[in-house]
DNA sequence: ACGGCTACCACC
DNA sequence: TGGTGGTAG
């Protein structure tokens, strides 16, 4: 049976509160002598071309800060309970709990006096009997004798009256609010008295309320699907619904879509406010219509440039301040094909895991954009100069960051343990910030400085099906192994190390430096480091019938964390080279090839030269964790075989374990050995 | 009124 | 899952 939380939708208190004209708003404030004047904020010819008024790039010069998103106004308006971003001037509260504490502690009915901004409300369905308005919102508010629930509205609406109140005095800027028992009505309601009002919305006035609403103002139903509902059922309002059964409606919408419409007809909406304030993903995009077209890949990549510089500058913001990292990056485009006969067709989007620094999103980008333009245009072959005849033009590109997580702040146990070992060892955040031209610049330094070649010893990992159980541990706030360490190229055309994930196996790679894997000395300088790195790979397990072109080639190479921040000599080196990247260098190399020019100027040729053992992951035998500390087990038990985590976090005691069965004489030292020459 | 831009979501 | 389309501000 359902937990039972009886009239528990119903017994929410939902705000929705919306900034009055927040861009006239924003001038006012930043430029008082225009208050009081009639005032609009005009659409402004930004960034090279482009018209907008969007949030916050551009919109700087008119004081709209990107960051205003989550801070001052939305700052205030939380303090009282959950509070979800749904726009840039529009948040959702949740103020059950405060509403209830309210209620149960100091009732509306205890005021001596209610507060003015309260007893402006407008409360929905109230009688007008004539007399004094504002008593009878008083009343209503205080004295209500009715139903539980809208004690609570009114526990709602003085709350929020307060909140406004606040808002106002700490940042200047007004807005309007709807009190209800859900999302939906309370959206409704805000919009109802503007500017700097609020409205209630009593359980008994939704009938009517919703009885005499247009439905296509209805949130959702202002685009194709009102149209649908208005001429294919003659529903004009949102209670015409009512004539229609859930069955009926599924049938015709599918099932989601007809329970949502048949709920909204009786003006549930079960949606909770999410506690997000931050937005779930960035995008940087720009059209060129009509002759403004782009014809040429120099010119997409060009503009593909700026755009990625852009996003990659909001994705280090986000990183600095939020401390959130976003792992998928996904290129959108617009064309027309002249040659093609069904020209109608859609450029395809591409997406592939994010690797930040700006040039590599530029990278990832452009390789992303020529791999949707060879579907797209099909036979039709991309020469480096492509479209001679002007055949093709994008008429829009955009690129956008998702999949962002937040780095957990709590434990970490492997890198507190590497930590630990090596206090040499970059902090995730140092590793992140890295971008590929510090980090040249670091190599350069130390090139200089000891006068030697710099050897760096990467590691690898592409946790690919990492993610989904990466992101529930993640928001609970346990320990990770990285992901902050990624950094893939999925495109496998600007490292000489890259690797292909398509190979559907998964390797680990280990490499050691330091005494106790064989001590060199370690040349000129007396620093004696003692730095260990394991590395590890793992490829995505990708169906390869699957791939065609939508596959990228990717790598990854671990990383910057455990990057050593001095250099010494490998006790294998000699052997250093593994076939692991010999084959994909090969392949690296048609993939070179066909990009060729523009890609030169970015790329960068890195040491090639490295350690690594590599193994397949079902090879690898869990005893050998065992042999390990024991505060990173679990987490390199759940690394080789995220899949199989209940049991790894179970325990071993039972359960089959067939790779163990394999192998006889597990140790860790198996693994340590290099690489051997592949036979086949 | 409309186009440009950003962002979220449902569907398959 | 990634990719597409719809919706809204």
């Amino acid at each position: 049976m359902p937990v039972a939380r009886p009239e528990s939708c119903n017994a929410r208190v939902i705000a929705h509160v919306d900034m009055d004209c927040f861009y006239v708003q924003v001038e006012q404030r930043r430029q008082p002598e225009l208050r009081g004047q009639p005032a609009a904020v005009v659409q402004y010819n930004a960034w090279k071309g482009g018209g907008l008024i969007a949030v916050g790039y551009e919109a700087r010069k008119f004081g709209v800060k990107r960051s205003m998103r989550g801070s001052e106004v939305v700052a205030v308006l939380s303090r009282r309970g959950r509070c979800e971003r749904a726009s840039i001037d529009e948040v959702y509260l949740d103020l059950t709990d405060a509403a209830e504490t309210m209620l149960a502690e100091s009732p509306p009915e205890s005021f001596g006096q209610l507060e003015e901004e309260a007893s402006k409300s407008h409360i929905l369905g109230l009688k007008d009997d004539g007399g004094d308005d504002k008593e009878r919102v008083r009343e209503w508010l205080c004295e209500n004798k009715g139903d539980h629930r809208d004690k609570l509205l009114a526990c709602g609406a003085i709350i929020v009256a307060e909140l406004r109140r606040l808002v106002l005095k700490e940042t200047e800027f007004t807005c309007s609010a709807g009190v209800a028992h859900n999302k939906m009505l309370a959206k409704l309601a805000s919009g109802m008295n503007k500017p700097a009002q609020q409205t209630v919305v009593p359980r008994s006035s939704v009938k009517d309320l919703l009885g005499s609403l247009p439905i296509k103002k209805m949130k959702q139903l202002g685009g194709k699907l009102g149209d649908s509902l208005q001429s294919d059922l003659g529903v004009k309002t949102v209670g015409d619904l009512l004539h229609y059964s859930e069955g009926k409606l599924q049938e015709r919408y599918g099932a989601n879509t007809g329970t949502w419409l048949w709920n909204i007809a009786r003006g549930n909406s079960g949606e909770e406010v999410q506690g997000r304030l931050l937005p779930k993903s960035h995008g940087s995009g720009k059209t060129f219509p009509g002759r403004q077209s782009l014809k040429t890949l120099a010119s997409v990549r060009r503009w593909l440039n700026d755009l990625c510089e852009e996003l990659s500058e909001r994705l280090q913001l986000d990183l600095d301040k939020n401390k959130r990292i976003a792992h998928t990056l996904t290129l959108h485009a617009n064309a027309y094909n002249l040659s093609e006969t069904d020209s109608h067709k859609n450029f395809p989007s591409r997406s592939c895991p994010l690797r930040y620094g700006t040039i590599k999103i530029q990278e990832d980008s452009f390789n992303l954009f020529q791999a949707a333009l060879r579907e797209y245009l099909g036979a039709y072959p991309v020469t480096s100069e492509g479209n001679q005849e002007n055949k093709w033009g994008i008429t829009g590109l955009s690129v956008s960051a998702s999949k962002i997580v937040t780095i957990p702040t709590g434990t970490c146990t492997i890198k507190k343990y590497f930590q630990g070992q090596s206090p040499s060892c970059l902090s995730g955040m140092e590793a992140y910030n890295c971008t590929e031209d510090q980090d040249s610049d670091l190599g350069h330094l130390k090139d200089l400085k000891e006068g030697t070649s710099l050897e760096k010893t990467r590691t690898e990992s592409a946790l690919c099906d990492w993610n989904s159980q990466e992101q529930k541990r993640l928001s609970q706030g346990t320990s990770t192994i990285k992901k902050y360490f990624e950094d893939q190229d999925p495109i496998g055309s600007s490292h000489l190390e890259a690797t292909d994930w398509s190979e559907g196996k998964a390797s680990l790679a280990v490499s050691g430096k330091g005494s106790d894997l064989g001590t060199q000395s370690k040349g000129l300088k007396e620093e004696t480091s003692f730095e260990k790195t394991i590395t590890m790979t793992a490829r995505c397990h990708m169906d390869r019938q699957e791939q065609k072109r939508k596959s990228q080639p990717g790598t990854s190479s671990i990383l910057k964390f455990f990057q050593h921040s001095s250099s010494s000599q490998s006790p294998q080196s000699g052997r250093g080279t593994d076939h692991d990247f010999q084959a994909s260098s090969a392949r690296d190399e048609l993939q070179r090839s066909d990009i060729s020019d523009g890609m030169s100027n970015c790329s960068r040729v890195r040491e090639p030269k490295k350690e690594s053992w590599d193994y397949k992951i079902d090879e690898v035998d869990l005893a050998i964790v065992d042999e390990l500390p024991p505060e990173i087990q679990d987490e390199l038990r759940l690394w080789l075989h995220p899949q199989k985590r209940q049991m790894a976090s179970s325990g071993r005691a039972n359960g089959p374990k067939s790779t163990s069965a394999a192998k006889p004489c597990p140790s860790i030292a198996n693994y340590f050995l290099p690489l051997k020459k592949q036979k086949d």
